[in-house]
DNA sequence: CGTTTTTCCGTAAACGTTTACGAGAACACA
DNA sequence: TGTGTTCTCGTAAACGTTTACGGAAAAACG
């Protein structure tokens, strides 16, 4: 069925290095030489064959994707990936790649899954998603000398990666900007326990908005908690008891939000009315969730394809000129309005 | 880095044939060689080429998941597919495939993309998600003779392929019996309109459920929408405005329950209190709306793992005894008791 | 017209496997 | 001892590419 490179080369009564050449667009093949190639190659549907290019160029011309989810994220994974995985693929296939998914126990961090793909060569790059502020996968890559790019910015590694992440830092100052002119000084903010880089990074546009705005840090309205909906009805309640009491709170995840804002239901708090509530990521859950959560909304798609980009501009067989390898980008996130503050 | 099969052979001085029948566990070998052969590849961390061994025979050793994004969801996807993901993932990785995941475009429904992978023979089989009644790329698959199965029935393609589905009529049946065991008599439908099987295979359940229950099938009550939360919110007040109005709604999909019960709301007619609302399969979703919906759940995970099985079953090359090939199971969805019914 | 350069193409090796074939050694049997 | 059988292994070809090398023909140059 698949027509190869000798199926050409005999049809056309031309040898197969003279095929390879003018399909690769080598300069030392003759110009009409050439188009009765690409004619042929249409004519008889090749498409070259990726194991037999795969193993001369020593290159799998695959990018593996990898989800590791985090601890306690056990039935449905978060939506969030679904888009960006679209937006990557579209970009890789642009490039003749193709994307592979190696997904991760929930929970245990080893990184075996991905020592079997380095260490198997099945992937040219990795794309690593939740990152860590301090990460093994990272230390690992680096060391192996693996090429990656991560969903996230991390400490591990230095600045020798492309990474692209969403400004937690500006959406936690942009929240409480928006509170505080609303006339809200008293500001909560309930974020993940895990050493998950995006906490920190909210923690500090959280702190920096209140001290720009001469407002005290009070520890006692920061708490962490397990990062899903059980995590945030269970560290909720903490910083309402505080002797005075918050009139807004900023969830750093949606599922935390989620159970926050349960927690508060059932203390009597209704959020929208007798309290604002800003959730850092957007996703549909905040949007039918009632009130509907006001949220910070990034551009999924776009990212996943921006990320391909990166990784490719960091590969030698895809880069182009030198000056145009990326290696870290930040993408603002988009304030929806909407009820609940 | 990596070690070849050549490094074994010169390191154990023998031949790369009895290197490569030892590995490959064939019986013209003396035990004690094959002995040597495995601790010597275990010494020196080897692990196949995948190009080489592809290239030689003739198979790819990965397996593509197609996910063709129904129209109208653009933002985030739907939850449902990590998980799935996950379990098909890791059974696959115990017979040592790779996933290879394709995203097709929402909306547009042109096997473009699964073209590719079937003429470039990018994979060896293709697993298919959100199958039609009558759906064009199975119909495809079938007439190329390419291998795949599929997540959900269709019309299409006879009984020649593995399906795994869950079984929305036994749900759609299951809802009603619970509604009129509380007493409600009339019970809205709404289900997407697009040719989606599994809003043929709940309708029918609703309608046979009523039928035994001697409750006549009013067509006032059953409303078709797009399947999202626009359809649901446009679609919902029709039914609503029936003469003798609904005092239940099974919603077909969570996406179009959120949106159905927002209209709900802003009629003044409150999910819960005033109308009972039962969602066919849930999500995240549903556990968090306000109220909580009653919803029927499926499990993702283990269904990944099956589906996996049986297309490795139908695959000569992993075939068991001819007697283990399945091709079609239906699973149970389990009904999750909560506050909106 | 002779020499050098350029253009174009064929040859063959290499990537890492698997496997058909055959051959030597050991063994069994008469 | 001669013959046939069984074990075990080496040899070499093949899968479909890419590419270094060299050579023939054409072009350029003096």
């Amino acid at each position: 069925m698949a027509s190869s490179i000798h199926d050409l080369a005999r049809h056309l009564n031309i040898s197969i290095g003279t095929v390879s050449r003018a399909l690769n667009g080598r300069a030392d093949v003759n110009a009409e030489t050439r188009q009765r190639v690409l004619e042929a190659a249409r004519k008889l549907n090749y498409s070259p064959n990726q194991s037999g290019r795969s193993l001369r160029k020593g290159a799998t011309h695959s990018i593996a994707f990898m989800l590791q989810p985090h601890p306690g994220d056990q039935q449905y994974g978060e939506p969030f990936f679904i888009p960006f995985l679209t937006g990557l693929q579209a970009r890789l296939a642009e490039s003749e790649l193709d994307l592979m998914v190696v997904m991760g126990e929930p929970g245990q961090y080893q990184p075996e899954r991905l020592r079997r793909v380095v260490e198997t060569r099945r992937a040219d790059a990795v794309v690593l998603a939740n990152t860590r502020r301090e990460d093994d996968r990272i230390d690992y890559l680096s060391k192996a000398g693996f090429p990656f790019a991560t969903l996230g910015r991390s400490q591990s590694g230095g600045d020798t990666y492309p990474s692209l992440d969403i400004d937690f830092e500006r959406a936690g100052e942009e929240a409480v900007d928006r509170l505080v002119a609303r006339g809200h000084r008293r500001i909560a903010a309930i974020r993940p326990s895990l050493d998950l880089n995006f906490g920190y990074l909210f923690l500090d546009g959280y702190r920096k908005a209140l001290q720009r705005h001469g407002i005290e840090v009070d520890p006692g309205l920061i708490a962490d908690g397990f990062i899903n909906e059980t995590g945030g009805y269970q560290v909720t309640p903490r910083v309402m008891l505080s002797k005075d009491r918050p009139t807004a709170v900023i969830f750093n995840n949606d599922a935390m939000a989620l159970g926050g804002c349960k927690a508060l239901g059932e203390m009597g708090i209704r959020p929208g009315h007798d309290i604002a509530v800003i959730v850092i990521v957007d996703t549909p859950l905040c949007r039918y969730f009632s009130p509907a959560l006001t949220a910070f909304r990034p551009s999924l798609e776009p990212m996943g394809r921006r990320l391909a980009e990166m990784l490719l501009a960091s590969l030698p067989a895809f880069a182009g000129p030198e000056g145009t390898r990326i290696i870290r980008e930040v993408w603002p996130l988009e304030l929806v309005a909407r009820e609940s503050d």
